[in-house]
RNA sequence: UCCCCCGUAGCUCAGUUGGUUAGAGCACCGGACUGUUAAUCCGGGUGUCGAAGGUUCAAGUCCUUCCGGGGGAGCCA
């Protein structure tokens, strides 16, 4: 038995493939399947002349998702995607498959997470989950060889680390316990013990939040390192994102190419070092005062605006003309419906294109009234990451809007010493972090301020009781750094199964 | 919790200012075609128009409420 991702070192070889049956097409005496076994997808070919007229026969009856054995040999092929296709010369099959629901043409995504166990078997999926695993393998690799230890936290807490809203409640025995939100406080007693750790595990946050960013149970990776002020832990962050980059690029060439990923922005990642600017700098950029490379985000905006308003304008001529044609009722009916399906597709893209454009003004307003101390909004996030070829690190956030635990900028009591990764092409921040709070007092009265149960931090205190020191860390959600390296538009579809509001099954 | 959009055939969608019998494509079956890339072409039938109530001579179309979905805000990775 062969695999389909091995077929080049056996041109014009005999080779035995399983598999399944993903689409049929057919001419006169010959029949184009294409199979998938996992490692890939391979055109095969099954010619009456070679086959002969019996599996000829059993070709033309294969149903799609039907399980096969097929017996052939490898020929060199450059107008296949794997660069080979097999001539089939006899066919079991294995299992067969009748009215699978998810067929060659569009669907409504609602639909295709009815049948995500299905749907993970087509292209798009495969491929995403091939890149996934290249980044969780070449993030323990990193930290492996850097010298971190992997330590997970526990799942049930009795306690919220940031704010009470969004916990899942569940019963531990007797007493109420929730779901993780950050392995972090526990993360940061580990490393006092082991040094430099990271931590590899599902999160879970009840925000009712419907958009293309969350989800409701995700998986994060939370490094904590014993020692590291906040700019060793912004080169390490950049190291790390460019060696998984890196990674992906080398392992994932097939992937990204089904995918139609545009890698321009992963190679400068890897190669370009990532600006690192000011939250007082990034709110100047984002208003529009400050320019990047002679740009500036309102600038972009207006662009964007422009460029999406001739589209509309090219559109609607083109949908009229097409209309004119359709009046003529001599049209042949082929003809016809083609034309019509053209002037759908079109009239659905009008209508994307004037909410976006509906919107734009909006982004701008935001923009430019952007407040000081504010936490950036989407639209934000975008204006301020497009000016930038790689993610940008904004760093010294204002302490209100942070978290409790991160430590306060020398001289500066209203900054924290937070770092916020930013992902270009609109996919916003994928890894937050920060210099950790190491001095009793001002931790303590941080707790208190926030409102948060003194006791369940009595073990966090102890951490800056016996023997505190400077350390820093970060978090990162690896369904959105999957979704920007694979430039997939929403988290829901680089995770097998997702979770998020409204969505729990299959 | 709030704002916007959607719900019509198994799936994806059209359906005009309310007006005769509800319209395509895909999937499926049959046929044509000896290299297709979501193949194409010809023929074949399929509906509780999300639910309830209302306005009207007449509702898929208008109004109200509810249910389900999508996008966004807030919050966040």
């Amino acid at each position: 038995m062969h695999y389909i991702e091995d077929l080049k070192q056996y041109i014009g070889q005999e080779v035995v493939l399983k598999g399944w049956v993903t689409n049929r097409r057919s001419s006169k005496g010959i029949e184009f399947i294409i199979l998938r076994d996992g490692t890939g997808f391979v055109q095969c070919v099954v010619d009456v002349n070679e086959a002969g007229e019996q599996v000829y026969e059993r070709a033309h009856r294969l149903t799609q998702e039907t399980a096969v054995e097929f017996k052939g040999y490898v020929l060199e092929d450059e107008r296949q995607l794997g660069g080979v296709e097999v001539h089939v010369r006899n066919i079991e099959v294995i299992g067969p498959s009748q009215d699978y629901p998810i067929t060659n043409k569009p669907h409504g995504i609602d639909f295709l997470l009815d049948h995500r166990h299905l749907w993970l078997r087509h292209r798009r999926p495969w491929a995403i989950m091939r890149v996934r695993n290249t980044i969780i393998f070449a993030i323990h690799q990193f930290f492996q060889q850097e010298g971190f230890v992997q330590a997970d936290a526990p799942i049930f807490t009795p306690n919220a680390v940031e704010g009470t809203t969004t916990l899942f409640e569940t019963m531990f025995y007797d007493r109420p316990a929730y779901l993780t939100q950050s392995g972090q406080l526990y993360g940061e007693a580990m490393a006092m013990a082991l040094g430099k750790i990271y931590t590899f595990g599902p999160t879970f946050r009840a925000e009712k939040s419907k958009t293309r960013r969350h989800l409701s149970e995700f998986w994060m990776i939370e490094p904590e390192m014993a020692f590291y002020d906040n700019e060793m832990n912004m080169d390490l962050i950049e190291r790390f994102i460019k060696f998984v980059v890196a990674r992906v690029l080398e392992k994932n060439k097939f992937e990204l190419e089904l995918l139609e990923r545009d890698t321009t922005i992963l190679e400068n990642t890897i190669n370009k070092p990532f600006p690192r600017i000011t939250y007082d700098e990034a709110v100047q950029i984002i208003r529009g005062e400050k320019q990047v490379k002679g740009k500036t985000t309102i600038g972009l905006l207006e662009e964007m605006k422009a460029s999406t308003e001739d589209r509309i304008k090219t559109l609607e001529k083109e949908i009229a003309e097409r209309e004119k044609i359709l009046a003529d009722p001599n049209l042949k009916q082929g003809k016809r419906n083609f034309i019509q399906n053209k002037v759908d597709t079109m009239k659905h893209e009008l209508k994307e294109l004037q909410e976006k454009l509906k919107n734009i003004p909006q982004w701008i307003d935001s923009a430019k009234n952007f407040e000081y101390g504010e936490d950036f909004g989407g639209s934000d996030e975008t204006a301020l990451t497009s000016l930038f070829d790689t993610p940008i690190m904004v760093y010294n956030w204002p302490k209100a809007i942070k978290a409790f635990y991160m430590k306060e900028v020398p001289g500066r009591p209203d900054l924290v010493k937070g770092i916020d990764v930013l992902a270009p092409e609109g996919y916003g921040e994928i890894v937050g972090g920060s210099e950790r709070e190491s001095n009793f007092d001002i931790l303590l009265e941080s707790i208190r301020k926030h409102g948060l149960p003194e006791k369940f931090f009595q073990w966090y205190l102890d951490l800056r009781r016996f023997g505190g020191v400077p350390h820093s860390g970060f978090g990162l959600g690896l369904e959105r750094f999957v979704a920007w390296i694979t430039k997939t538009y929403h988290v829901r579809e680089v995770i097998p199964f997702p979770r998020y509001y409204g969505r729990l099954e299959p």
